[in-house]
DNA sequence: ATCTTCAGCGAACGTTTGTGCGCTGAAATA
DNA sequence: TATTTCAGCGCACAAACGTTCGCTGAAGAT
């Protein structure tokens, strides 16, 4: 690769980092091409040498973020494969929530950015959290079969709980340790309710009534 | 009252409303003072003698559209009594997200700003839906009274409702009504699964394993 | 009838915003 | 070596921004 488009791409690299680092403080919507010029090291009308716009930047922004939090959750799963059957909500819900504490920025965009924006950016990230759910999905079709334990409605079960692990996660992302180990229990516990509930419908078990 | 405080609050009022039409469009943390102000039918330097800052008018709008929740809440509850404990997922759900179709402006502030804008506006909007989900528990609670199907974690299992509701919700309010069902369906599955989980774990059932 | 209060206004300020233009100098190409 | 390409820069501009100031005129108080 050439010497030009390798720099080239190291300064777009330091665009994204800065927008990332920037929006964390006050949210992706609310921040202006020229301070993001400035925190990447470049003048402003550098900045159409590589976005035409900030809603370009952000979609942008958006996949790169995707990508990355793809390639953590990969990682992540393949060090949960070692530890056979036990622990299959905990053990994930840990590594997740580690990766949200180490990756905040990245996460906050993910998360904070519900309705911020353009609609674009919007669906991008619907999209992305959408991806995630799929992979869950699977996730949690390979589990079942594995432990003998079927589960009811499956895609709603794995949305729900993306939903649950994403939201309560991103409120806790900025608090103390401690607040932030309480609330990884309570998604823990949460996700183990949905669990059991699709467990319980798949095996047609129904509460007895009074 | 006076005339004049009463014109005052009159004004106030449209600012407050000016604010919530200009948030959905774009979010709450991206949107100017002037362009409030215009929107308000007011100049700009007007604004300062009802809010200080466009902080302040955030929390005055939290404050109110908590208000309205809760009142419009109320009356839906009330609504449901008639229904003696059939649909007791499906019917408050149907009229929450009746609610958040007919409110867009109102449920769009209250779930799209989770990171948007200053600390204490975040927290404004956290403590209103805490507020939401503690209702939850107690309806919960007297339902399981009444039905006689006792629930785990019941503050574990209203949170994670409240969350499903509200987010699914939110994607939600701006599709158009065909989808709209859709997720509605989505939801009422999904809360049921949890449902049915908090009860699977009150009666101590477990799957047979493999 | 006189005086006080104060919501709303318009003008002005200094900043910051997005964006266009032409230049430069090093890298790529010929 | 001569030529082309183009990322980055500085400058300029119009527009929009938040905020201050003094004025006005109707409502409230005396």
């Amino acid at each position: 690769m050439n010497t030009r488009t390798q720099e080239k791409a190291q300064t777009r690299q330091k665009i994204l980092d800065a927008a990332s680092r920037l929006s964390a403080e006050r949210g992706f919507s609310s921040l202006s091409l020229r301070a993001v010029a400035q925190e990447a090291g470049i003048g402003p009308s550098s900045f159409y040498r590589h976005f035409t716009d900030l809603d370009d930047l952000g979609l942008a922004l958006v996949d790169q973020v995707g990508m990355n939090l793809r390639l953590l959750v990969r990682r992540a799963r393949q060090s949960i494969l070692e530890d056979g059957g036990r622990n299959v909500v905990r053990a994930p819900i840990r590594i997740f929530m580690d990766l949200a504490a180490t990756n905040r920025n990245l996460f906050r965009l993910l998360l904070g950015e519900g309705s911020g924006s353009t609609p674009a950016f919007r669906e991008a990230i619907a999209k992305e959290i959408q991806r995630f759910t799929s992979d869950l999905v699977e996730d949690l079709k390979r589990g079942a079969a594995f432990t003998g334990r079927p589960l009811a409605h499956v895609e709603c079960a794995a949305e729900a709980m993306v939903t649950v692990a994403f939201n309560l996660g991103a409120a806790a992302v900025d608090r103390s340790a401690a607040e932030r180990e309480e609330t990884t229990e309570r998604i823990i516990r949460e996700v183990r309710i949905i669990m059991r509930g699709a467990e319980a419908m798949a095996a047609g078990w129904e509460p007895a009534h009074a």
